[in-house]
DNA sequence: CTAGATTTCAAACAAATGTTTATAACTGGA
DNA sequence: TCCAGTTATAAACATTTGTTTGAAATCTAG
């Protein structure tokens, strides 16, 4: 048991620091010290700091992506072969996504992970999520194209990217955005709240209407 | 003059590779060989590699606040009293952001700066951007909330920075993003491209409805 | 209880980092 | 020409980094 208890108070402590100060600017020193935890143990049970970094990741990823699968598998066995509306499958992303950390306070911190994995160097990490969690991603944008038949598929496409800077850049900058906010309209935003207000917008966004210059070949304003 | 060629010649190669990698991820050694220049230059002309993050990022700020600046006084002069529209107040943030580095071939990078601003910890860039060019973006507030009257405050708030999500995030992951787009859908996109795309979806989203349970007290879906 | 495997620990390692120093080279005005 | 003042350079400095080592401690199965 004590060994086990090794190596999640190295997850539990490393997924803190890495959310607050990034993958480069917290060193093992840091992590083990206040982890209680032996310098070398990381080496001995992760191997490196990369793989660190990598099961950090993991361990809120697999959760997610299996929950998520199970949810899509619903709404597609519900909607049969007609196509899932668009709100539907922003609802189900957005509660598999708060159902994981649920036990745990720590949605913020996967956020803020979320964003520095797209954000940081570290070439390796998106390697890494691209490879083991690409494919759940793929179904999902698969979903979003059949809710969204009137979008261009290259439009579509940059629009549900929009949308996820959006949500990361968003919930990721939580913290200091959180603190302007109570500052000047006196009011305390919890995560949840934050996911209220983007679905009007997110949808909003996603339908809006097409410039016609994009249907045909490019032109100038 | 070759002075000044030094530190120009610094700042030109520090930019690029803090946009590719980040700052802790860049030491002064591989901006200095890559520049050409000795590794004490960096020290001696700008005083600390924090010094440095901050003129790279000075070059770009300011004439872009200059420029951005001259051009609300612009619109306020031509709608006199009368409130400035949402899409001009958009049009012109994005002009004053893509005439900056027209010279070079940077948008790209100084858009990834600016994500790096928000993501990295650095907290000393944080406050400096915060100190010395938080006016502008004072003032551009005010007027946007001049242009949605509809919107209660803390909602314009969370949703500007919804939008100032999806600008950084998309543009600052350009590159990554553009290969895709590339072997997807075969069109190649620039800058110009994207920020054509965003308008119709950013005032889709800041005139998108206000959920009701947002005008009084919070309340559970 | 004991032998073998697993885990912890302190110490050391090599490499890389930002910064400083002392000296040399260069610059432009008297 | 010569000499302050500025800039360039090589070398060294003190830290910090991720990783490895080998021995001690702990656990586990027979």
């Amino acid at each position: 048991m004590a060994q086990n208890d090794t190596v999640t108070r190295i997850l539990d402590t490393a997924e803190v620091l890495f959310a607050e100060r990034g993958f480069a600017e917290t060193s093992l020193r840091t992590i083990t010290s206040k982890a209680k935890v032996n310098l070398a143990a990381v080496n001995y049970h992760f191997g490196s700091k990369k793989s660190l970094i990598q099961a950090v990741f993991a361990r809120y990823l697999d959760p997610f992506t299996e929950r998520f699968h199970r949810a899509l598998d619903e709404l597609e066995a519900h909607y049969g072969d007609q196509a899932i509306p668009l709100e539907r499958l922003l609802e189900t992303m957005a509660s598999s996504v708060l159902e994981v950390p649920a036990e745990r306070n720590s949605l913020k911190v996967f956020m803020r992970l979320l964003g520095l994995a797209y954000s940081q160097a570290q070439g390796h990490l998106r390697r890494y999520i691209q490879e083991e969690y690409g494919s759940v991603f793929t179904r999902f944008t698969a979903l979003i194209r059949q809710a969204t038949p009137e979008l261009p598929d290259s439009e579509r496409f940059w629009r549900l990217h929009f949308m996820l800077g959006s949500v990361i850049f968003t919930l990721s900058g939580l913290d200091a955005l959180r603190d302007i906010a109570e500052k000047d309209y006196a009011e305390h935003v919890t995560v949840r709240d934050l996911v209220r207000r983007l679905r009007p917008v997110v949808v909003a966004a996603m339908q809006a209407p097409v410039p016609a210059h994009l249907s045909y070949a490019s032109q100038e304003v």
